[in-house]
RNA sequence: GCGGGUGUGGUGGAAUUGGUAGACGCGCUGGAUUCAAAAUCCAGUUUCCUUUGGAAGUGCGAGUUCGAGUCUCGCCACCCGCACCA
């Protein structure tokens, strides 16, 4: 007998497919179409585990929809622009674009040697002129939109190195590089107006219903509508009022203070030279900029000594304090504070010794005091004169309508969600296509016929900052209207800019004249299936499902949502694993002892063993998928990465389980290899009667038939791989000696090679021509599974005493309950457990369960 | 801090969505085969006990129900996101 030989046989179905164009796919208006996509990756150098995993999952959606008889289009391609690719020009001396070619080009045969049922012919990559100029007419149809407009947005700045920092590349308040402590800078940037369709972006997520509830829930917190009151406190002894929004109007009778954004345009007038105010500020902007870092930062504030008057209360005036914790970006950036309904409003009072009046009383505390944990729960509002004894939701109303009624403000909705900055102080990312004339500061789109604006090739990292400000004379050039100097935007673009319209220019990758043809977009959009990290739940799927709303309203495309169903994939972890010295060792320079305790294979000192965490070079605890993929073959991968984890869950990687895989893909080739004999001829009719054992594998057949279209559909890939295996065992204990028993057996490997098709089609494929056949799976559908077959005649059934099985019995499916008790009642361990009870209440439910309840 | 998620044997996980907990694997134990090993095959493998039987058991603590891994409430632990990482 042969031994299957992996590489071979994988690199030969590999070429077959490449060679008939098998993957290639064209809209065609007679066949139901299907668009499978995988979030593209950053051509980081090498794929890893994520990717194949990521990969993997894509491919049993493609090449299953593809066997159900859908036209599959299933793309791949390079999300090329961005900070890793500056990061190795620094580090390594090395030109970002040649860098980045050079990785799409690794990255390309490794993902080849996957074996996946891709679209090579639509390969794209972001950080081609090709791609980018399209999206710089994008912007510019923008502009002319006013989707895109400029704005003074704050960064993180390196003081140092004299340069803007991503969030990133703030650790503990300083700049990654250079230690110094990070400062906040204002720049004008350009942003996009998401807002402006943050109602439509929400409403939109009722419609995708093939969307976990879990990121929708994520990009619905993440927009963040409220209902609320603004409205304006008069300064006393100034004409100044300050404008504040709240969603807690109900609560004004407990204010104690009204705080301001530390960048409220109020903030200076009201603080600037007074005693301790630079200080509190130099402490404000060392905490970075980000949300996460300003919510973490102590809650500090400065008491800028002025007073506002209260709307409701004769003669009470409240201290106007600047704070941390006020964000400009949200609502007005100024706010109201009730200490006792507000937890963050309540660390704040405590430090300064403000007020902390309950006016919301729960019904059953009316004593309610408040120590250090807010109130916020539901109640009777109280100490608020005319609001005492409403609820919250009718005081709120009340306390609207009589804001509105004097004239100082009005009910408003707002969104948490912020507009799009869109800016970036970088060299590898597509320019912005606009000038400034130096004559008069004028900003002047590039016109359409002189794009792409192309980044220079000639560019060094010397120096830190922005190479495309540096360059000597890529920003100098004319305005396109005038002929006068003018000098280049040297800003490019966010590089989810890029990976917001991706999926569409994939329909017609190659157009030159425009994006994408309207009618091809059309035809393959949405995006039927598309699947990616958790980690992406809010951005990048938040931005496409604007972009793409934002280029139907410049006529590019009818689609509305991009993506029609998602699915989230979860983290690939790993053991980590340190030295004597602390340092991080990767699991390949491990050797486990007998004892349990771990080495270093190099140095023979031990090595301690840390929890799994998600994979990263910074740790270490990566596995090059390449090593598996070279040792085991495409197939045993790919089933691993399938087989141990349900794909919405963090998954481990383990050394045994890819060797299981492995030891999995030989054992079917000699379980089909060993049973070729007396196997009757393809489509051969079978009239005679079935043994038990036959009619129970076509049974186990055909119930695998429907298990695994069930499996797919809903991403439950570790399961189909029990649901192959469970059919292959039987197949490997089947033994066959008569005429139908083969004609069973032909029909158990059919049926087995084209549901494992999906996950490993290379042995598929294999043994698809094995038992016979000259057409390739590739192109065969999917079997339709016999009725009479998906179900048997008795039931095995649990026998419940009080709620505890105490025995197993048989019925006839759909048995009579008298049946059913005089089986149940009769079996000795019912009997014995039933003691010298007696039965109060005979529970059956056909098919499921009995229960006697005795007493 | 805010938002979202996860938790079941030694281990990855399954459980018809309220109905026989542990499918299918990995590992381990014993056996067969072998000069030996690898590979392969067979058997066993939740825990505990007074073992032809019985009890407990799905992160912890309550609750609803004839019946809870599944539903409700309160905790704990870990993971993801937080707008310039992709």
């Amino acid at each position: 007998m042969t031994r299957y030989n992996i590489k071979e046989t994988e690199e030969k179905w590999r070429n077959y497919w490449e060679d008939q164009k098998c993957f290639e796919a064209t809209p065609n208006k007679d066949k139901e179409k299907y668009y499978v996509l995988e979030m593209f990756p950053y051509p980081s150098g090498r794929i890893h585990v994520g990717h194949v995993r990521n990969y993997a999952l894509g491919d049993v959606v493609a090449r299953y929809k593809r066997a159900k008889g859908f036209n599959v289009l299933h793309p791949m391609g390079w999300d090329a622009f961005g900070l890793p690719a500056e990061n190795a020009a620094i580090d390594n001396n090395r030109h970002p674009g040649e860098w980045t070619y050079e990785n799409i080009a690794a990255m390309r045969v490794q993902l080849k040697a996957m074996g996946l049922s891709l679209d090579w012919s639509k390969e794209l990559a972001t950080c081609h002129p090709q791609y980018y100029r399209h999206e710089q007419k994008m912007f510019l149809d923008f502009l002319k939109k006013g989707i895109a407009y400029r704005k003074e947005a704050i960064v993180n700045w390196d003081p140092v190195e004299n340069t803007v920092l991503a969030n990133e590349q703030v650790v503990d308040g300083k700049g990654w590089r250079s230690g110094a402590p990070v400062e906040r800078k204002k720049l004008n940037q350009w942003s996009l107006k998401i807002t402006d369709y943050a109602e439509d972006l929400l409403e939109g997520l009722d419609t995708l219903d093939r969307w976990p509830e879990k990121v929708r829930t994520m990009q619905s917190n993440w927009i963040g509508k409220s209902q609320g009151l603004q409205f304006k406190w008069d300064l006393v002894g100034s004409d100044e009022q300050i404008d504040v929004y709240t969603t807690r109007p109900d609560t004004i009778f407990g204010a104690s203070f009204v705080g301001l954004a530390l960048d409220h345009p109020l903030t200076e007038k009201l603080a600037s030279g007074k005693d301790g105010f630079d200080r509190f500020k130099s402490q404000c902007e060392a905490v970075g900029t980000s949300e996460a870092a300003i919510e973490q930062a102590e809650k500090i504030g400065f008491d800028t000594g002025h007073k506002v008057k209260h709307p409701f209360i004769e003669g009470l005036e409240l201290p106007v304090y600047i704070a941390n914790f006020i964000l400009m970006d949200y609502g007005t950036g100024a706010i109201f504070a009730c200490p006792a309904h507000d937890q963050r409003d309540l660390d704040f009072a405590r430090k300064y010794n403000l007020d902390v009046k309950p006016v919301v009383l729960p019904e059953n505390e009316p004593n309610l005091t408040i120590e250090s944990v807010a109130y916020t729960g539901e109640g009777k509002i109280a100490n608020s004169e005319f609001l005492n004894g409403l609820s919250i939701e009718d005081a709120k109303s009340e306390i609207i309508k009589r804001i509105e009624d004097m004239g100082r403000g009005q009910g408003t909705t707002n969104y948490r969600l912020r507009d799009w900055g869109i800016s970036r102080q970088r060299y590898w990312g597509c320019p912005i296509p606009v000038v400034y004339r130096d004559s008069d500061g004028a900003c002047i789109p590039v016109p359409e016929d002189q794009l792409p604006v192309e980044l220079p090739e000639d560019v060094s990292f010397d120096k830190p900052g922005n190479p495309l400000d540096h360059h000597p004379t890529w920003k100098y050039t004319t305005c396109p209207e005038t002929g006068e100097p003018a000098t280049r935007e040297t800003d490019t673009f966010d590089t989810f800019f890029e990976s917001s319209w991706y999926f569409a220019r994939y329909c017609d990758p190659r157009n030159e004249s425009e994006a994408f043809d309207a009618d091809k977009a059309n035809y393959w959009t949405p995006v039927d299936q598309y699947i990616g990290g958790v980690e992406h739940a809010v951005l990048h799927l938040l931005y496409s499902r604007f972009f793409t709303r934002a280029l139907s309203d410049c006529g590019y495309l009818k689609t509305k949502e991009p993506f029609s169903g998602l699915y989230t994939q979860g983290m690939v972890g790993h053991v980590t694993y340190k030295d004597e010295d602390d340092k991080w060792v990767y699991p390949k320079d491990v050797v486990k002892n007998d004892d349990g305790t771990f080495t270093h294979a190099q140095t023979g000192k031990p090595v301690a063993q840390g929890k799994p965490i998600k994979m990263s070079k910074s740790k270490k605890n990566v596995i090059d998928p390449q090593d598996i993929l070279d040792t085991y073959g495409a197939d045993a991968a790919r089933m691993f990465v399938l087989s141990d984890s349900p794909p919405g869950r963090d998954f481990e990687w383990s050394e045994n389980g890819v060797d299981g895989a492995w030891k999995y893909i030989n054992k079917l080739y000699r379980i089909v290899s060993e049973r070729l004999d007396n196997l009757p001829e393809i489509d051969a009719e079978y009239s005679g009667t079935f043994s038990d054992g036959a009619t129970k594998l076509r049974q186990k057949s055909h119930q695998t038939i429907l298990a695994i279209a069930e499996d797919i559909e809903a991403f439950h890939m570790n399961k189909m791989v029990a649901r192959i295996r469970e059919l292959s065992n039987m197949i490997e204990a089947f033994k066959a000696s008569d005429a139908g028993d083969f004609w069973a057996l032909r029909e158990a490997f059919e049926i087995m090679t084209i549901c494992m098709n999906p996950m490993i089609p290379h042995l598929a494929e294999e043994i698809w021509k094995m038992i016979g056949h000259s057409t390739p799976l590739v192109d065969t559908s999917w079997p339709t599974a016999d009725e009479t077959l998906l179900t048997s005649d008795t039931i095995d059934l649990g026998v419940q005493v009080n709620g505890k099985v105490k025995a197993t019995i048989t019925l006839p499916k759909d048995a009579d309950q008298s049946v059913a008790q005089e089986v149940a009642l009769a079996n000795d361990h019912v009997i014995r457990a039933m003691a010298d009870k007696t039965m109060r209440k005979f529970i059956y439910v056909p098919n499921r369960i009995v229960n006697i309840v005795v007493g």
